[in-house]
DNA sequence: ATCCTACGATGGACGCAATCCAAGTCAAGA
DNA sequence: TCTTGACTTGGATTGCGTCCATCGTAGGAT
């Protein structure tokens, strides 16, 4: 819990209940949810919202910056409330199950001036992929 | 072009007029072309070769490790046919457009042993995000 | 050269994620 | 309390990809 709502208030956000339920579910686990996932998460608390405003409200907390977008696989895109702590992701290539994780050293310093193409580069994501231990340890 | 035919051929691949496109409309040019994008340019080519089989076919150039899918927004996967120079992508926020980098130093030496959570981490993947040039210099 | 058959191609139906839209509802300032 | 522009709703729609029953054929066998 980090007072996203508190935050969002003094952004001059308006607070509807539907809002309210998204950002509380957002920032009660520090996860990496579909917005599928969290709509159903939402309905616990707020039987009838819809899925549209929950697409909505998730949107515009990516544009506040205060949620981050995730497309690690080709599916369901992930949305992670954890974006003030910048961090990068592992990802099992079977389960699909994501870590946070937090590499040394600056990224951006490997992309020389000459490699950029004219680009005004603002952040790096980097994936690490591989098998969580689970998977690891079963046969095929 | 990279005879990317004759590596398919000596691997047992059964050859097909619109597998042979296929690959023909991939080992043509290093760009990041969408399934639907490779099918246009095939069709140029073979008239009926259907969307299924163009599906089928990447998957399994994938499969074969003759080419990477990329998933850089959450819009349609790109087939990049540059699988045999590792490298990264400066992708701009904008328009999409895709660059090949080379990113100098090791990037798996960045995560510490602490930070693997037992995973058996196989490969990186480095997205930098920013404006190309023509997309910069817009207003808005 | 011809035959055989397992593998590939086809295209239309289907599924999932996300967006769009017109109509109804409401938060918050006056 | 009143007003109004912003927000919500759910059903339709779109975009991307997969599935499947059926047809066709590449390539080995003879
Ligand atoms: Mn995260
Ligand atoms: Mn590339
Ligand atoms: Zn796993
Ligand atoms: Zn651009």
């Amino acid at each position: 819990m980090s007072d996203l709502l508190g935050r969002l208030r003094e952004r001059g956000w308006r607070l509807t209940s539907q809002r309210r339920v998204v950002a509380e579910v957002l920032d009660g686990e520090h996860v990496h949810l579909t917005a599928d996932e969290v709509h159903a998460r939402a309905v616990e608390r707020l039987p009838e919202i819809s899925r549209a405003t929950v697409y909505n409200a998730l949107g515009e907390l990516v544009t506040l910056g205060e949620v981050v977008e995730l497309s690690t696989d080709g599916r369901a895109k992930r949305y992670d409330p954890n974006a003030r702590h910048p961090h990068h992701h592992l990802v099992c290539s079977r389960c699909g199950t994501i870590r946070d994780v937090h590499p040394t050293g600056d990224l951006m310093t490997g992309l020389a001036a000459e490699e950029r193409f004219g680009f005004t580069v603002s952040k790096v994501e980097v994936t690490y992929r591989g098998l969580c231990p689970a998977c690891a340890g079963q046969d095929a």
